[in-house]
DNA sequence: AATTATCTTGAACGATCGCTCAGAAAGTGG
DNA sequence: CCACTTTCTGAGCGATCGTTCAAGATAATT
């Protein structure tokens, strides 16, 4: 017996995820969402609590999707190296669009939380982490199917991977020229793909190189 | 015939380089730069014209340090390869002490700024380009002195290394962990030496791994 | 010591920040 | 049509932002 929200939760939050996506936590301000989102402070703050709760779960939503989109792509592959390596060159296409920012928010939360928000930089820290933890267990799988040598070392391969796709993010934030940003994707790609010495089953396949 | 300045102008500069490294250019006040500098907002307007200004200065002092270690790094070595091996080893081992942040200043500030500061993320994507180029002759000379074949682009070869030590520090800044980073660390000046196939004066080593 | 030139100080400006809340508006059930 | 419940609205709260500037303080020169 009473009314309905005007507003559509799910749309408001992905419209405050874009903005907070493309100007990160600071340089975002409550007016600014006003205006994105078409709610006056009233009911935002009825909705979401606060600056940093709303922060928060645009950033929850962000992390489920890249982690989604991570998982997608290793499901179309029979190959956890090659899904990997396709992974990265998929980035490289996609940075050239008008996403909200280039780089990942995780990454940008990451560097510019400060102590006062220390439960954001957790937050983002955690789901980079769970991202983590699923590439290693992507390399475990490549270590099972032969793909890579037994004492391969999935939890510091997917740290590694990690680190190169968070700098080509930065990289693709920084730079104008889109065909560096794919030629980049593809060098890192490259790499993974040559870790690929041994075919499946436990056959090698050709000397590196 | 006049009064001297009472303030250290290049220890008020190195100061306002740490809070600005450590917080950020939003995170940073006014307020905050009179404690650490000790210095009324006057003088500090005085003394380096705004905020923005403020920054920017201490943004070329920290791409100055940086890109000096570096060449201080590649002079100690006689093999252009392993000084940018060694350069990464020594970046995981000091990234675990009380620095301002563990991450790039200029990465952080190319994630961080938006268009209404358009002069601040270009000049630290400037940095980070002349970075690439100090990175890229030095692989160059890698080609020339037979540490790397021919056919190895030394401009692609630097964007990878430096997106590979833009993501470290970015893992630096997100685990507590220090032997993470340590290991994360290795595991990319590995990949670096792992490039290094031939010896000085064209002759082979062995075959790879 | 007086003068002069510069520097330091800190109150305060207008703007904006995150956020609140009383009142207007609107849909629901009787 | 009314009573009720919930939502929406936007003026405005206190705090803080970046910045300015008149007035006081200090050193060099005369």
């Amino acid at each position: 017996m009473a009314r309905h929200a005007a507003y559509d939760r799910p749309a408001a939050l992905a419209s405050a995820l874009n903005l907070f996506w493309e100007r990160g936590f600071h340089a975002t301000s409550i007016r600014d969402l006003e205006g994105a989102l078409d709610m006056r402070p009233g009911s935002i703050y009825a909705a979401f609590g606060s600056k940093e709760q709303l922060f928060m779960e645009a950033l929850h939503l962000y992390a489920q999707a890249m982690r989604q989109r991570l998982r997608a792509t290793i499901a179309t592959s029979a190959s956890p190296l090659q899904a990997l390596a396709d992974y990265v060159r998929s980035l490289g296409s996609d940075l050239q669009d008008d996403m909200p920012s280039k780089a990942c928010m995780l990454a940008k939360t990451v560097l510019e939380s400060t102590k006062k928000e220390g439960a954001l930089h957790a937050a983002a820290a955690s789901a980079l982490h769970d991202t983590e933890l699923d590439m290693a267990a992507l390399f475990e799988q490549a270590v099972q199917r032969g793909e890579l040598p037994p004492r391969a070392d999935p939890r510091r391969l997917a740290r590694q991977a990690q680190a190169s796709i968070i700098g080509l993010r930065v990289y693709a934030q920084r730079v104008g020229a889109q065909r560096a940003v794919v030629e980049l994707a593809d060098d890192i790609a490259a790499t993974i793909e040559r870790m690929r010495r041994y075919e499946p089953h436990g056959k090698k396949i050709e000397g590196s190189k």
